[in-house]
DNA sequence: AATCCACTCAACCGCATAATG
DNA sequence: ACATTATGCGGTTGAGTGGAT
């Protein structure tokens, strides 16, 4: 019944991995692709656990890893995902196509948290993070169209339901911006109507539709979103989806991409680099 | 030169969830 | 439906390293 264990739990070896066995796995995977990674130490006679053997593929041996020096950009992403997902970091790393899960935690917390910690002692992370959040959204809604969600709470709640409504999806989260169609119909309160927020619940839903035809595992996806320069093709047809179902009444249309071309966008680098000096000159840091 | 200490990061551990028979 | 294992993820550890004393 069930599955056959990976591995055998005996003579099993632990510790850094050498050149010979990173040569083995390399040479394993490019024959084999990754995945079945209990076939792994038996087919390669590597004598390592099949987690291990994927953790060091993932984490070290993959093509594209890009390693050290983050960029301020990538910090600002960071600090900035870390504020809308917590301590997901593998959802994060999804935006940061070229840095492993582990690389973007040890950095939160051997660089950035630290950081944080020594602007303001007194205040809790959270509420950094959330006040750090807050600064750029009002630079960011006054400054374009596209505005964020206001609460992090409340994206933080459309997230939670959004991955509760597609188990099926990528594990890759994203939050999601919204865009009306004016700038007063935001209201740029702190927190959303229920009106607003069900129209997100109801645009969760619809996502997961869209991105489920999306190329989810592709390699160049970034977040589960191809980074091909479909975006607006793709936004076109989620728009198109959502006229269909509200009858052409919604008085959203939100973009579900624009986080992540906020997120991306080399031309919205200045918001982040403005909000990493504001946090260095900020007195509330 | 030797020792201590702080820091970094690769790797491990344990848990939750998905997959399988 | 259930038991069992695989997989993925976040938290934690510890070896290696470099700077300070």
């Amino acid at each position: 019944m069930g599955r056959s264990p990976c591995c055998d739990k005996v003579g099993i070896k632990k510790g850094p991995w050498t050149p010979e066995e990173d040569i083995l796995l390399v040479s394993y995977v490019q024959e084999h692709g990754p995945g079945n990674w209990r076939l792994v130490p038996t087919n390669t006679g590597l004598q390592r656990c099949s987690k291990s053997c994927r953790l060091r593929w993932t984490n070290y041996l993959r093509p594209g890893i890009k390693r050290g020096n983050f960029t301020p950009h990538e910090e600002g992403m960071i600090i900035h995902l870390q504020a809308l997902l917590g301590n997901k970091w593998a959802a994060i790393a999804s935006y940061l196509p070229q840095r492993t899960d582990n690389d973007v935690k040890n950095y939160w917390n051997t660089h950035l948290k630290k950081q944080l910690k020594k602007f303001q002692p007194a205040m809790e992370l959270p509420q950094m993070a959330q006040a750090c959040l807050n600064k750029t959204l009002a630079t960011a809604s006054s400054s374009t169209i596209a505005t964020y969600a206001s609460s992090t709470e409340n994206i933080s709640r459309l997230l939670q339901g959004w991955m509760r409504a597609s188990p099926n999806i990528c594990s890759n989260q994203s939050a999601i911006i919204l865009q009306t169609q004016s700038k007063d119909e935001s209201g740029g309160g702190d927190l959303m109507s229920n009106e607003h927020f069900e129209s997100i619940l109801w645009f969760e839903n619809m996502n997961n539709v869209a991105w489920e035809k999306s190329a989810c595992g592709s390699t160049t996806s970034i977040g589960g979103f191809q980074d091909s320069g479909n975006d607006d093709q793709f936004s076109v047809e989620i728009t198109q989806e959502m006229k269909q179902k509200t009858g052409n009444n919604s008085r959203f249309y939100p973009s579900f991409s624009s986080l992540e071309k906020w997120l991306l966008d080399d031309s919205c680098a200045g918001q982040v680099e403005e909000m990493n000096q504001w946090m260095e000159l900020s007195p509330i840091f």
